[in-house]
DNA sequence: CTGAAAGCGCTTACAG
DNA sequence: CTGAAAGCGCTTACAG
């Protein structure tokens, strides 16, 4: 709680030294159009004069109006969120917004205090990257505040909210269909957290896939972890000794990916030759990686483009209609897969 | 700009409700403790009742205080910078303020105005990683502003302003003189802007390394270039075809170095093994690269922390004197440059 | 320990 | 096209 020393300069006094009206001044700063030229020039010149700065706050305050969104995500350092800030942030900014950012760090505590935090900061609208495990309680706060928010790369069921991802079960399913095509017939899948939509969907297109090969899945070669580095590389330990080993890996991420590679090339087994490994993402680092790894577009930066989009919409409309938008995924297939 | 249709209840309904006077209320929502616990209650009930939310808004407007801190950063795709943001934001949200979050992706003009709109919405303080280009504009614009203000992982010259970083010029001497250990000769120095502190820091390094072992510098093994990947691919182009190429390469960060190692393998040139490559900033992928990659450490997240530490001070004393935290870097030597 | 009044710096009706 | 007054929802002195 920072006291300010210094006063500000208030529009009052550049209205006093411009020989005007408060509310001619005000006009002013708001570029109104029905203000003679003549005015208006005055009027700036003295709020150059002074030295005077804009208060949004007190503006917002008293128009009962906001142009602060909270974004709330899981975690910065995960490339996929980044990128998916970034689409944000530079759609938001373009349309005179700025963005007051939450980081969960996939604590629902932490995520539930955010959310009041911007509700009580009166944010004019809300992106939510909901963490994995976001509670009943959670959709009860959500589903009591006003403010117009969309959720991004996670639903949550019984919660009316405008949603933005990607069709995670059709980029499974197009992932496991590839490896099903090589032949594979036991494919693990590693990481991620079981009550979670994402997981569930990706769950979906995995079953799907094997469905139609006709193929049973071996629920002992599916581990549910934290999508993380490290999650990556435990998923992988726990399912590599097993007799009957998978011959191939679907990944819940390419950070997944990345630990579970780590700690195949840790045990001398080669990614792509001895066994196959698929993430989901398609994080820079993918391509690059040695070797590179097979993987799922999910376009971070488009969902993040797009839910500053639609949240600006349901800002300034009271257009009621909830909308879903589905992106569709890509696969991209390299060397963790690719020798046939 | 969104209105608010649902009017908020207002602590004058919550008083009113209780029983007691505004002031009173006001008194309970600041957990002040010379109000009777019999009162507190009775308004503690009264808010449950009737969904009372806190207007911090009119708060901060009225105490003429804010817990918002502005944060503007040049990219938050770069690891580094990612990795500074959390540390930035989970040391103020612990303090109990809230992120207001800018992007510049470099461009000073950019920044210039994402200034002002954190000084318009009256921020409490302002962390600024500054962006690589900053010009006189800039500090004659920071210079004005009576925000309390840090500036992170690059000095401006003529701003009189808090600093965090790391010691550059440090960093680069023991990457330098690691190199010249290994005996090598010709140490190219790629990426980075010339006219960046960060730049400027290293190249101290750089050269006192060479000059403690009574070598001159070869002017054109030194390419100036923006500091990404495709730029460490550019200034690799331009000094790997030399008649005399050099045989180690130190980058002005990972990211340049991960683009130098994906042009040397175009050309089947091996990093480690054909020539050394050094980077800088210890990413997490570079530990994970292939080859790993041998880099100094610059520990953003503990630059976040300081910076923010350093802030809350700043906004919570008129404690005058500028203060430098300069952290001590280190040096991992990896495959890169570890045969021997 | 509690209350009535004024004010933070704007914008909003409403007059002219 | 411009002005005087009221008010956004709090907190701040100042009384009691």
């Amino acid at each position: 709680m920072k006291k300010m020393n210094k006063q500000r300069v208030t529009l009052q006094e550049v209205a006093k030294h411009a020989g005007v009206s408060t509310s001619t001044a005000s006009l002013v700063v708001r570029n109104n159009p029905r203000i003679s030229e003549a005015t208006r020039k005055k009027v700036l010149q003295s709020m150059e004069d002074l030295g005077y700065v804009y208060d949004r706050v007190a503006a917002n305050m008293r128009s009962k109006s906001s142009n602060i969104v909270g974004v709330i995500v899981t975690d910065i350092s995960n490339t996929f969120i980044s990128e998916f800030l970034i689409g944000v942030q530079t759609t938001l900014e373009s349309l005179g917004y700025t963005v007051l950012l939450g980081t969960t760090f996939d604590s629902v505590d932490k995520q539930e205090r955010l959310i009041s935090t911007m509700v009580e900061h009166r944010v004019g609208g809300i992106i939510l990257n909901p963490a994995s495990k976001s509670s009943a309680r959670t959709v009860k706060q959500l589903n009591q505040i006003r403010t117009p928010k969309v959720l991004a790369n996670r639903e949550l069921s019984d919660v009316q909210c405008d949603y933005v991802g990607v069709d995670y079960e059709q980029g499974a399913w197009m992932a496991i269909r590839h490896l099903l095509q090589k032949g594979h017939r036991r494919i693990a899948f590693l990481g991620g957290i079981k009550t979670s939509s994402t997981w569930i969907e990706r769950m979906k297109g995995f079953k799907r896939a094997h469905d139609e090969a006709n193929l049973t899945i071996d629920e002992s070669l599916i581990i549910d972890m934290v999508p993380t580095r490290e999650g990556g590389k435990e998923a992988l330990a726990q399912v590599i000794d097993q007799p009957e080993p998978p011959t191939a890996i679907f990944c819940f991420s390419d950070l997944v990916a990345f630990g579970v590679i780590q700690e195949l090339s840790a045990r001398d087994i080669k990614p792509g030759e001895d066994i196959d490994v698929v993430g989901f993402d398609n994080v820079p680092e993918a391509e690059m990686y040695h070797p590179p790894l097979t993987t799922v577009s999910s376009f971070p930066r488009s969902i993040g483009v797009k839910a500053a989009n639609l949240l600006y919409h349901k800002m300034n409309e009271q257009d009621e209609e909830l909308q879903r938008l589905i992106l569709k995924p890509q696969l991209h297939i390299r060397e963790t897969s690719s020798s046939s």
